[in-house]
Formats: C-alpha cells, structure tokens, sequence
DNA sequence: ATTAAGAATGCTAATTATTATTAATTTGTG
DNA sequence: CACAAATTAATAATAATTAGCATTCTTAAT
C-alpha cells in the first residue's frame, strides 16, 4: 500500500473528530478544505483503514456505519434522544472475551458492545425522545 | 393498531425461524406459501414490531440488519467465516447495564453485545476466513 | 349483516448507503 | 526523469430501506 494524501488525511479527521462520524461527515468535514476529495474514497479507505485495524467500524442506532479512530477494544453509549455517542472505559466487562470462548468454544477476535437509553444531559435538559 | 394477518406471520416466521433472519429472508421465506406478500410489508411490520419490542433489531457483520424474536436482553456471536449468528446466555454480564448508569449518569434503556469470531464449527472444518 | 372510518397492503418510485468502473493522476523506484 | 503500480475523481451501479398512493382488510357502531 502507498502513502497517500486523502487517506492520511482521512485518519487525521478522525483522530481531531471524537464524535464517531460517518463517512459522509468525514467527507464534509474534509471537503471543506479539500474540495477535490470525493466521497467514494472516504469509503474506499474507511475500508482500508478498517481492514487494517487502524479505525474501528461501529454500527449505530440509524443505518449509516461510523468509525472510531480509537481502535483499542472499548464500548459506546448510544443516546436516543440526541444520537450521540459516547466511550466508555473498557472497564466494565475486562474478561468477557475470554467467557464467550469458554460458553462456545469459539474463537473471539473482539468485541463490539453498545449501551442505548438517554444520556445525563438529555436527562437534565427534558428532551423529548425519538 | 388493527389485526394483520401478514403481521402475524411475520412474528410467526421469527418465531420458527430462530437464525437471525433478516427482512429479505423472511420475506423470501413466507412468499413461498403466501406470494401475495410484499417486501414492504415486511420491512414496515418489523419497524412496527421492534417499536413495540416484540422483535429485537440486530446488527450484524453486513449491511441488512437481521431481527430476533427473543426480546429480553442477550448477546449474540457473528462467526467471521460462515456469517452465522449465534446467541448466549445473558449471564455472560449480569449487571453490566447498572454499571454503564454509574458510569456515565446515564440511563440505560437496553444493551447490543456481539462477540466477533471464528465458531466452533468453522474452526473444526478449516474454512477460509473472509 | 351493513357500513363507514381507519388501518394495512401491494406496487412502484424514491432515498440512502455503499460499492464498482474507468480514465486520469499520483507515488515509489530504478 | 521514466515507468509501473497505487490511488483518485467522477459517475454509474447496486443494495437496503422507505415513501406515496390507490386498493383491500378490520373494526366497531348501526
């Protein structure tokens, strides 16, 4: 594989952009200083990436797939009445993997845990939920 | 919301059908003895049904999401190799939800768990990894 | 049983998300 | 620099899902 400008630069946005962006918002968030970017090599390289283990690919509540420049194993928390998504430490469950492989004596590459319901600050604020 | 008999065999299909199938696959499963069927239908009464949690939306490894008849909480594992999906027992992580709230003075309305591997089987027979 | 209102459906078009194609550009290497 | 391979932009194509609308089914009151 080579160096290439736009996949570094694809990397790059997603380690500024926190916020687990899809790959139409790294695309606009690019585009803007990057007119010539196009959106189907923000996929392709998503998928390089991705393949790679150098991004996480994370499924979300809509049908648009995000990704996560974090890609040691860690977990999210889906708000549904704002639709953000936040990180949580990986913590929670530190040997899960290792009870999956016992229960199906299968072999677990990783992981992917989501927690969905309603953050602190939709909370406090009365958001409606969708 | 009235009776519909084609709702009900939707529910029916998952019911049977305990692999994880997705809106295509039930579709093509109850076209056989009711071709009238549409795919729209399917679609629209597993988006009503997963509303009122009579069916759980799942995820997987592709791009159509696959949809469970069991509701209550539990975790599912996607073999890499054959595409199948197995469940598990929640007892993998009893209180995991409790401590997601803490951590995040959140509340947790459900949780996604899926572990991402090789099955047993595939493991045994060999089979090239995709 | 009849009927009218609302719900559900089939069909099709439209949308959304993603991937494939291909000619042109960029990158690595001698 | 020159050439081969990798990457890209632009666009077409595909896959998954949803929307629109005329028709059919369900419900509940007559």
């Amino acid at each position: 594989m080579n160096y290439s400008k736009h996949r570094s630069l694809i990397l790059d946005a997603l380690k500024i952009n926190t916020n687990h962006p899809t790959a139409e918002e790294i695309y606009m968030f690019l585009k803007k200083d990057y007119p010539k970017l196009s959106l189907a090599t923000v996929y392709r390289n998503l998928n390089y990436l991705s393949q790679l283990c150098l991004v996480k690919r994370i499924k979300g509540l809509g049908n648009s797939d995000h990704f996560d420049y974090q890609t040691h194993s860690h977990s999210h928390f889906l708000c549904q009445s704002c639709g953000k998504i936040h990180d949580l430490p990986e913590t929670i469950a530190p040997d899960i993997n290792k009870s999956v492989e016992q229960i199906l004596e299968a072999k677990v590459v990783y992981h992917d845990m989501s927690f969905i319901g309603v953050c602190s600050d939709c909370q406090k604020h009365h958001k409606v939920q969708f």
